[in-house]
DNA sequence: GCAGCCCTATTACCT
DNA sequence: ACAGGTAATAGGGCTGCG
């Protein structure tokens, strides 16, 4: 029997005459790509008895009513655990997957049944876990070639003759066609409507450097571009498809505009369109369909998700060197024959910034989809909790551990992190101590885990239990809990990999992967607590969560005091970090201290030269030796200030911490409040972008931002719960409300300048300036130095 | 009618 | 649609005031 050797790329799975098949999307070895369909996998799902039913009985009684269920193939009773407890279940086995649903609806009302468990989990993902198949993994099996019948976009067809074996030894990855793709939708005026605006030109880039592009003849007619856009995939046939915002937009659109040219997307490797998957995810049968914006919270730096100011903060294309044209001035280039030109090179650029991202990302996305077991497509569309959670899946079914049902549950909020009082003003010389991953090593030295938990009343085992501070919830000592158990793998593997790092060549690409691989781990671990405080958790128990962060204060109070008795001087403090005096022989004992008496790692994570403390929480920054500016919650990292404010506060923060002049700081606001009275500020620093985060009809109050998205609605611009609105405000009399403008609709001239020099410039200098007694009178230019005109003086009255 | 106060809604940050 | 803790602004209601 041949063995095939593969790469794991897409699965679904095909229902024919009740028959399910898996079909398994990889690339072989020698770069051939093949479809393995496997026959023979059962779908089943549990069934629990009431409290006191025997298990043996239900069995029966479910074997009686396979007359009227004839998909019901086997039935047995079986061992497992829930939350940890030993229970005996019945396992029954059923044809057709698709029919689940169904049959649970009968068998629930069968006597003495309780209810069933994991008939919500999907056939194709209970294949890869009972199977430990692994997405971008490569796998062995062993298969014969059948013939092509269902017209599949590959080399080979092969028919599986035993199932898949993973083999986690190897973590090369193959040559993969990659394809990005950009889109120009053209409307007159407002946002693209796929009913009636079309698809005027899509931009095609891939990893092997081809380029093209498909032009409309006219603005009444796109069935050649996107026909000529089908051939190209078809022909280029790229294992992964990759666009920007093309979840939401993109691949809707061009079915929408397909059909309505009557055509049909088929740009899969089987014969379908792209269609809605889990998580909002559009799928495309065979490939991989990454969405860069699915990727985009990866980089909190970046304020506003744009391709361009993503591909800029990674230095694929920076900013400057760049077409750009926004979508509102999308319609006059297209319109314009002499400026057409520029919006085809705009366009182009984008499919080149997708590639350039893509290439950034894909180590990434393939490390966490193949540790979390979520196909490639599906994994960067999955939340964060989601992502953990089908981790704990794959755990779970190791051990034996039925997987609960999702809940739905009342909001239960439970007392989180202590944050100290900083102490305000400028300190020199300044050590950063953190605790190593607080949380989960709380949560295994304590063993706190919902299979572990002892709720009031019951007795407590004989190998004891620890007990929470403050809240004296209990944990069973032995055996390791489920959470336990799966952060110690995790960080046991990144350790490993961390370990073979040392070894390997930085510049390889199989650095590259484990070092992708690590922080996919890292990602997964640190996130565990949440997931585990998430009332959306499978495996939520609010005393979980509440003792996590219970013996976390317990911890850093407990550091505090040690470090004050060893005389350090504590300046500050949040959740898992010590701000102190740096002396690095007192914290040297501090570190051994706290691990002998509290088992957990302390070490200095960084020094600041000389770190600046305002009065408020979370609201500091340090100057680093290498003469970096470490600004932390200030105005300036904010995305909703106005740049105007955020440079004043940057440069002053620059002049204190480096200069140390309160003085020149002073001038240089002065200064920088006439030269914005003199409009000799860009424009586009004016600006004031806030993220929508419900249905403008939603608010209870009247927002500047809401009532900007407002006029743009009005407009014609579509507004979705997430997008950013850029306002400016502008002079006029009235709440800010009122005068708040998107700043498409705004000039310079109409923008309400004292506005800006007295709620962000003043402010936002103030917060560093008024450590030093500086007053809002202070920062004021001369008045003989403003040049009042006519119009700020009717604006004003 | 409005200044001053307080509370709430809203957003974005920190760890 | 991973957690709680926190700062900050703008709006809005209320009080008191010739």
């Amino acid at each position: 029997m041949p063995v095939h050797r593969f790469w794991l790329l897409d699965i679904n799975y095909e229902v024919r005459n009740h028959q399910p098949e898996i079909w398994l999307w990889g690339v072989s070895e020698d770069g051939e790509r093949i479809l393995v369909i496997d026959r023979g996998f059962p779908t089943y799902f549990y069934v629990l008895p009431a409290s006191g039913e025997d298990p043996e009985r239900i069995a029966e009684r479910i074997e009686l009513a396979r007359v009227n269920l004839p998909l019901i193939t086997g039935v047995e009773v079986v061992d497992r655990r829930l939350f940890g407890k030993p229970v005996r279940a019945v396992k029954v086995y059923c044809l057709d997957p698709d029919l689940v649903s169904e049959y649970v609806k009968s068998i629930l009302k069968i006597r003495g049944v309780d209810s069933c468990l994991e008939d919500d989990i999907r056939y194709s993902m209970r294949y890869m876990i009972d199977n430990n198949i692994v997405p971008c993994g490569w796998h062995e099996v062993e298969a014969d070639e059948i013939s092509n019948t269902i017209g599949a976009q590959v080399d080979r067809v092969l028919l599986a003759k035993s199932k898949p074996k993973y083999l986690p030894e190897i973590i090369k990855m193959p040559n993969l066609r990659i394809m990005g793709f950009s889109t120009v939708f053209y409307s007159r005026k407002g946002s693209p409507k796929p009913e009636i605006n079309p698809v005027v030109v899509i931009s095609v880039a891939t990893n092997t450097g081809e380029e093209k592009q498909f032009i409309a003849n006219s603005s009444e007619s796109d069935s050649d571009v996107i026909e000529a856009f089908i051939k190209c995939v078809r022909e280029f046939d790229p294992d992964i498809i990759v666009g920007f915002e093309t979840n939401r937009r993109d691949m809707q659109y061009l079915a929408v505009r397909a059909r309505k040219n009557g055509l049909t997307l088929r740009v899969g490797r089987a014969d379908a369109e792209p269609h809605t998957s889990a998580y909002g995810h559009m799928s495309i049968t065979g490939r991989a369909h990454i969405d860069l914006l699915d990727y985009a919270d990866e980089f909190p730096e970046v304020k506003i998700k744009t391709l361009e100011n993503i591909a800029d903060y990674l230095g694929v294309m920076k900013i400057g060197e760049r077409t750009l044209i926004e979508d509102f001035e999308i319609a006059q280039y297209w319109e314009d024959e002499g400026k057409r030109p520029i919006l085809l090179k705009f366009s182009m650029e984008n499919a080149r910034c997708i590639i350039g991202v893509m290439e950034r990302i894909i180590d990434f996305a393939v490390q966490l989809s193949s540790l979390v077991g979520l196909p490639l497509d599906h994994v960067g569309t999955a939340a964060v909790g989601f992502r953990v959670e089908w981790f704990l899946i794959r755990h779970a079914y190791q051990i034996g551990e039925l997987i609960p049902k999702r809940l739905e549950r009342p909001y239960a909020p439970y007392a989180g992190a202590i944050v100290l009082e900083p102490k305000p003003g400028v300190h020199e010389n300044v050590a950063v101590l953190d605790f190593k991953s607080m949380y989960p090593s709380i949560m295994m030295a304590f063993n706190i885990s919902p299979d572990t938990y002892i709720p009031p009343g019951e007795p407590e085992p004989p190998s004891g239990a620890y007990v929470a501070p403050e809240i004296n919830h209990r944990f069973r000592k032995e055996p390791h809990g489920f959470y336990s158990e799966v952060l110690s793998k995790l960080i046991k593997a990144r350790d490993k990999v961390r370990e073979d790092l040392k070894r390997i060549d930085p510049k390889s690409p199989e650095y590259r992967l484990l070092d992708a691989r690590q922080k996919a781990i890292k990602v997964i671990a640190n996130a565990t607590y949440g997931y585990a405080g998430w009332i959306g958790a499978r495996w939520y128990i609010k005393p979980v969560a509440e003792a996590v962060t219970a013996w976390g204060r317990y911890i850093i109070m407990s550091a505090i005091k040690m470090a004050r008795d060893l005389g350090l001087e504590v300046i500050y403090g949040d959740t898992d970090s010590i701000f102190v005096r740096n002396d690095p022989e007192k914290i040297e004992s501090l570190s051994k201290m706290i691990w002998e008496k509290l088992g957990l790692e302390i070490k200095p994570d960084k020094i600041y030269v000389r770190a600046l403390f305002t009065e408020a929480k979370k609201r500091y920054c340090g100057l680093m030796p290498d003469g970096r500016l470490d600004m932390v919650g200030l105005e300036v990292v904010r995305g909703d200030w106005a740049n105007v404010a955020k440079n004043i506060q940057e440069k002053v923060l620059e002049i204190i911490l480096k200069g140390q002049s309160v003085k020149k700081a002073v001038e240089y606001v002065r200064n920088y409040i006439t030269d914005l009275r003199e409009r000799k500020i860009p424009f586009k620093d004016l600006i004031i972008w806030k993220t929508l985060t419900k249905d403008l009809e939603e608010y209870e109050v009247k927002a500047p931002h809401v009532e900007a998205a407002k006029l743009l609605q009005k407009e014609g611009w579509l507004l979705n719960i997430g997008d950013k609105v850029g306002f400016v405000i502008t002079s006029g009399s009235g709440k800010l409300y009122e005068r708040a403008k998107p700043y498409i609709f705004a000039s310079y001239s109409d923008i309400d300048i004292e506005y800006y020099v007295t709620n962000q410039i003043i402010p936002a200098a103030l917060r560093i300036l008024s450590l030093f007694n500086v007053k809002e009178n202070d920062l004021l230019p001369p008045k003989s130095a403003k040049p009042q005109t006519l119009f700020d003086f009717l604006g004003k009255k």
